[in-house]
DNA sequence: TTGATTCATTGGAACGTTCCATTTATAGAG
DNA sequence: CTCTATAAATGGAACGTTCCAATGAATCAA
């Protein structure tokens, strides 16, 4: 049982016989000290059980190595596997960085914004959450807190964001249903209030305008971002006169789902309904059937965030380059066999 | 553009007109400043873009608010939703907690909670990495610093541990594949390093004894706690001359790799061999064939970690009673029909 | 021997807050 | 009108570190 305050560098000091600042100086690892000495600091630190306060160093030193990683949704794989990108890359350069789940809560957003702010972070990566207000970040912009957003973007802010090509994405998956023979497409999952959604809805639309698919075969069904809200969309798009023979889905959450309805309804995905993902989770290979999707290369990205990160913060700048990652079409069997020419039966 | 140098109390002080002290009262919502004076002080507050430095502040104060979670594996969804749980009760009280992974690497964990204590945690709640040294928590016990442990416990040590009863889990289980009449069986996937591996594996065992499967019988296979792992599991209990006909499995994910390695050799789980896993995560019951498993109510477990852990905070201790949450075995289509009784050919 | 030069160590002030002991203002009792 | 009680606001010390300027010791050239 060590004694019951907490020791300080002054204990150390003491302890070695000599005075504090040579204490300060061992644990910044300086040149400047005799290395006799050195060892001897050290061992009255192990000796006093001495833990480094790394709040009061931070109030003379400014800078505070501390950097945090704000998700929005830590329970879907695809952002898990984001952030264990970013740490890799930290855990190379020394340093840990905090974890902080939003639960796609922009209220809660807030309070984790505002916390790690007050723990005096270096730099901020965020997945920001379904509608955070666009004002959301500005006092991190006025404190000078670097930040970088990852994978999501907010309409109109000067933050850099390191994200995958959504647009071209969508593009090559809708481009892949039609060549497959597919007329009447559907777009599932995903909402309005998420700069992706449109990225990606766009890309799909263009993909169906440029290779003549009419406007009205075109089903575009908005729902949660998940396996339940997959499930929905197709039972809505179901229901129409004319369904969809093809969807492009938001995500891979999305995907899922829709294949669990399908099959629900006695439809098997791939032979009787194309499915398409979107992220590639490791999961989708190993469903039944293998989903295709959209790689993105989600951990690549991570590690792009952290490294402009690290860069940001090195070069005291708050401004960095946007990247925006290959994706690449990964073709599975839930997108399903040629079809032959049937009919067109387009209005 | 605000100014350079961040804002302190004192600027707060001098635009409202007011000490430093008054200030501070403020700041902790203290009853004894006039409502007036409040307002005007929240006012200069906002003006001057303040950010309230918690570092400093606790160099006074000794008690922090800031609770870690130390998570052993992120991108397993099982630990997600274990850390999702805590979250919730966390964020009713006020606090935000940071997460930090250690991806299973017992040096990235002594990073990690070496950096938590310097930031001067109030608390820790840990699922510890495998093969977890038994002093690793030492430094944190002599500091006084509260830790629970979560789903996983340390060999010997006085820690408080919130998990489930995994040995009646898999006992449960293992007499649920008996009952459908199978007589080999296998326990599939996790390392003996671990304490749960041996809680399970001799509760499977317990039941193989006493309801009169033979020793010989049995096949345990170690193995990572991964799909990978357990597609390598299966391949090995096949290729012996009698192999099993049913197994046990360390966690999902293992399970779905056997299943997986199932279909690979032609066979169809449930129906040729039967799958029972363990925890119940939320693809269990969406897999194909639907997954039967053992329930551990895991977000359940992450509350009661984190309640257990605002009580020791509160009242300043660092032990608390361990709690062994109840389990239940959910049946679905992968542990299979009822096996009419083919030949026993038992030992 | 002396002065300059380098190396190792040191004391003091500062960082931004909280808390205690005081002070000042206001009101009420005698 | 004085005295005491209460309410509101304040100055100063302390928390554990870093950094700067300064000190002391050792070495070397002249």
């Amino acid at each position: 049982m060590a004694s019951r305050a907490k020791a300080t560098i002054f204990d150390i000091a003491r302890e070695a016989g000599v005075s504090k600042s040579t204490v300060s100086l061992v644990l910044q690892g300086s040149g400047l000290i005799r290395p006799e000495t050195a060892v001897k600091v050290r061992k009255a630190i192990e000796d006093v059980g001495y833990v480094y306060n790394r709040g009061a160093a931070n109030l003379r030193k400014a800078h505070s190595n501390v950097i945090g990683m704000v998700i929005n949704d830590l329970t879907n794989p695809f952002f898990a596997e984001l952030a264990v990108g970013m740490e890799r890359v930290f855990q190379s350069a020394g340093i840990v960085p905090f974890i902080a789940n939003t639960a796609e809560n922009p209220v809660r957003q807030e309070e984790v914004l505002k916390s790690l702010m007050e723990q005096g972070v270096a730099g901020l990566i965020v997945s920001p959450a379904r509608g955070t207000t666009p004002g959301a970040f500005h006092r991190l912009e006025t404190a000078g807190v670097p930040v970088v957003f990852a994978m999501r973007r907010l309409p109109e802010s000067r933050i850099p964001v390191i994200a995958p090509d959504n647009h071209r994405g969508a593009w090559l998956a809708a481009a892949h249903l039609i060549g497959k023979g597919h007329r009447r497409l559907a777009f599932f999952g995903g909402s309005s209030d998420l700069v992706v959604y449109h990225e990606r809805l766009g890309g799909f639309r263009e993909a169906c305008e440029a290779l003549g698919i009419a406007a009205a075969d075109i089903t575009v069904v908005e729902g949660e971002t998940s396996r339940r809200g997959g499930m929905a969309c197709l039972e809505t798009a179901m229901s129409g006169n004319e369904p969809p023979t093809a969807a492009l889905c938001f995500n891979d959450a999305v995907a899922f789902g829709v294949m669990l309805a399908l099959r629900k309804r006695g439809l098997e995905p791939g032979a009787d309904f194309a499915v398409v993902g979107f992220d590639d989770v490791v999961e989708a290979q190993h469903y039944m059937p293998a989903l295709t999707s959209v790689s993105v290369d989600t951990a690549g990205l991570g590690e792009r965030a952290a490294h402009a990160m690290l860069k940001m913060i090195q070069s005291r700048t708050t401004r960095a380059e946007d990247h925006i990652g290959a994706v690449n079409l990964v073709i599975r069997e839930s997108s399903g066999p040629d079809r032959l020419a049937e009919t067109g039966d387009a209005a």
